[in-house]
RNA sequence: GCGCUGGUAGUGUAGUUGGUAUCACGUGACCUUGCCAUGGUCACAACCCGAGUUCAAAUCUCGGCCAGCGCACCA
């Protein structure tokens, strides 16, 4: 069995994640998170929520997973993810049909031409599907669109959108977002949220699914101004993977400091490169495997439309590097399409420090002379003049100013024009703010975490499984055992369990079989420390305790990783464990 | 979406001249067990779905669904 086979394997087994509605033959991409998976799902966005959200200054949303239809066609989703697709007849091949146009043709940009053109274009040109060369002339040309669409309301007067990221529903209010920013750059807005994608073909688990899990962050900043506090993160080691090593032959990662990686511009954005360096200390804070990670750099042909550096994290698994987040800088692009579909303003007002004088060239034509001389045409020679007094305000010197019309160039006596230089108070100006934005699937980051925690190692000539997670992350922070089910035992440990339960903790507790194997179930689900109650708890002098020195009401604790014991009193003992597991204690304090 | 391989208790598996299913782990109960999958007894629990062939299908045929891999796809 490989890494991901035995992940798979496990994660049924014990309540990780398992394929949803499997009673009804289940549905390819969509995954069901047990027990265990939902509070590790959960532990990991609590997680990036602390790093990202709040240790970071900025707010959370939550916006629908449905958006109407104008809300993409604006983002560019309804064209950008709708995919032109024909299918051979022959060997029953699916192929994009822009693609396969723009390869045999010179039309570049195919996907923009309507459905039947690339049709005719197939047919006119004798395109052979590309897997057995038959013709593809008769072959019609139809749509795929990744996005799930339904209808909002009766009918389908209005359609709808499952949205294929969380982006946008951080984009679309940002004029709202703003106001409560106080509209004040830079600032950032995050969101925890589902996305959906009708993925062709679902493909290693949670690795490529329909319904998925974005974290995703929209910092908004000034692009003339905003600087990234890049001194916290300067001397963060980053494994650099950039598109100029990929296309190397050693094609190794580089280490270089979040510092050298912007002196060298091997990362162009100070931005990127800062949240590459924030991600990096939280991917391993959250268990991920450092030695199996890096960060490579989109190659120009992958690079989004909208985004002029881009890098994705990536973890190895099973020898395959999976794309765990993406950072890209997105420029304005998204907001300015929000203000050009919908009209509203997604500018934010940026004061000077000093109001600034300018000296305006204005005209003010007398259209009582434009209007009888001009006939129809003199509102467009007024709006000439004033095109004009901006462009060129000299032209405005001599008696007479000529403008062009329709190529025809008609004079206009200049005191007649109302030309007149103003002097301007700007007290600011009109910004749309740029956007930098991680984006982690929060599913691959549970597959990588859970990967990379998965280990086996030999206790007493037995193989021992266990996963060596981060105690923050583990789904079950603590297991409480009575040594065994009998002579008030079992009554001890099971207060001793309420009383951690209500202290917050998350707690199992078992007294089923031999301690050993209660042992080993809580290692595979990653419980870092296990609490045994014993007869010395109960001051009880029978036994191997030395009855002269008799450590009443103390349990032991063990430690996940290394099996070792310690005896510690339940004073106190929550607290105990809330601080082993954020990590002010360790085990070897105690 | 195409192709290849596969689908048997919760998990991993055995099982082709067609006759309702093997083993292990697991789970539960009881006994044993004074700290790392103890030993014992008992119990629980499966042939992916549908159609066809047949007296009879886990087994043969067809279709579907799901999984892994390859291709394609991944704004």
């Amino acid at each position: 069995m490989n890494e991901g086979e035995r992940l798979t394997e496990l994660a049924k087994r014990r309540g990780f994640y398992f394929p949803a509605a499997d009673a009804y033959g289940g549905a390819a991409g969509f995954w069901t998170y047990g027990p265990q998976g939902a509070a590790l799902k959960d532990n990991i966005e609590d997680a990036w929520r602390d790093r990202f959200v709040v240790q970071a200054g900025h707010q959370e949303i939550s916006a629908p997973d449905v958006m109407p239809e104008p809300v993409f066609e604006a983002s560019g989703h309804l064209d950008g993810f709708d995919d032109m697709i024909v299918e051979c007849g022959e060997c029953g091949a699916t192929h994009r049909a822009d693609h396969i146009v723009e390869d045999n043709t010179d039309i570049e940009e195919a996907e923009s031409l309507p459905n039947e053109e690339v049709m005719e274009i197939i047919a006119s040109n004798d395109i052979p599907c590309p897997s057995c060369q038959a013709s593809l002339a008769d072959e019609p040309v139809d749509n795929f669109n990744l996005m799930f669409e339904t209808n909002i309301g009766p009918g389908s007067s209005s359609p709808g959108y499952l949205r294929p990221e969380t982006a946008q529903g951080i984009f679309v209010e940002f004029p709202q977002l703003s106001e409560y920013a106080r509209n004040q750059l830079p600032f950032g807005v995050a969101q925890i949220g589902k996305a959906y994608r009708n993925e062709i073909s679902p493909r290693k688990s949670l690795v490529r699914v329909r319904e998925f899990t974005q974290a995703e962050l929209e910092h908004f900043v000034d692009p003339e101004e905003d600087e990234p506090p890049l001194s916290t993160v300067e001397d963060v080691t980053l494994p650099l993977y950039s598109g100029e090593r990929q296309q190397a032959d050693d094609g190794s990662v580089e280490q270089m400091t979040v510092g050298e990686a912007v002196e060298t511009g091997v990362v162009t954005s100070d931005w990127v490169a800062y949240y590459l360096g924030i991600a990096r200390d939280w991917y391993e804070r959250i268990g991920i495997d450092m030695d199996r990670f890096r960060f490579r750099q989109h190659l120009p042909g992958e690079l989004a439309h909208y985004a002029s550096d881009c890098w994705d994290a990536e973890a190895e698994i099973d020898g395959d590097w999976i794309e765990i987040t993406g950072f890209a800088y997105r420029g304005d692009y998204d907001l300015q399409k929000h203000a050009e579909y919908s009209g509203d303003d997604y500018t934010v007002f940026k004061q000077y420090d000093e109001p600034i004088t300018v000296e305006r060239p204005t005209v003010d034509p007398e259209m009582s002379y434009l209007g009888p001389e001009f006939g129809g045409d003199a509102q467009a020679v007024a709006d000439a003049l004033e095109q004009l007094a901006a462009d060129d305000p000299d032209a405005f010197d001599g008696e007479e100013v000529s403008v062009d019309l329709d190529g025809e160039s008609v004079t206009v006596p200049v005191d007649q024009t109302g030309f007149s230089v103003e002097e301007i108070t700007e007290n600011g100006e009109h910004i749309t703010p740029h956007v930098v934005e991680p984006s982690f699937g929060v599913g691959r980051l549970i597959y990588t975490v859970l990967a990379h925690a998965y280990t086996e190692d030999e206790v007493d000539n037995e193989t021992r499984t266990y996963l060596e997670l981060p105690p923050e992350q583990a789904p079950t922070t603590v297991g409480v055992f009575p040594l065994m089910d009998r002579d008030g035992l079992g009554e001890y440990a099971r207060q001793l369990a309420e009383g951690l339960r209500q202290a917050g903790h998350s707690v199992t507790y078992d007294d089923s079989g031999a301690i050993g194997r209660r042992y080993r179930r809580q290692d595979e689900i990653g419980t870092p420390y296990c609490l045994t109650v014993d007869y010395e708890s109960l001051g009880d002098p029978e036994g191997d305790a030395d009855p002269e020195n008799l450590q009443t009401d103390t349990v032991t604790i063990r430690e996940r990783d290394s099996t070792a014991q310690k005896r510690v009193s339940i004073d106190g003992l929550a607290e105990t464990v809330e601080r082993l597991v954020g990590g002010e204690l360790t085990f070897d304090d105690l």
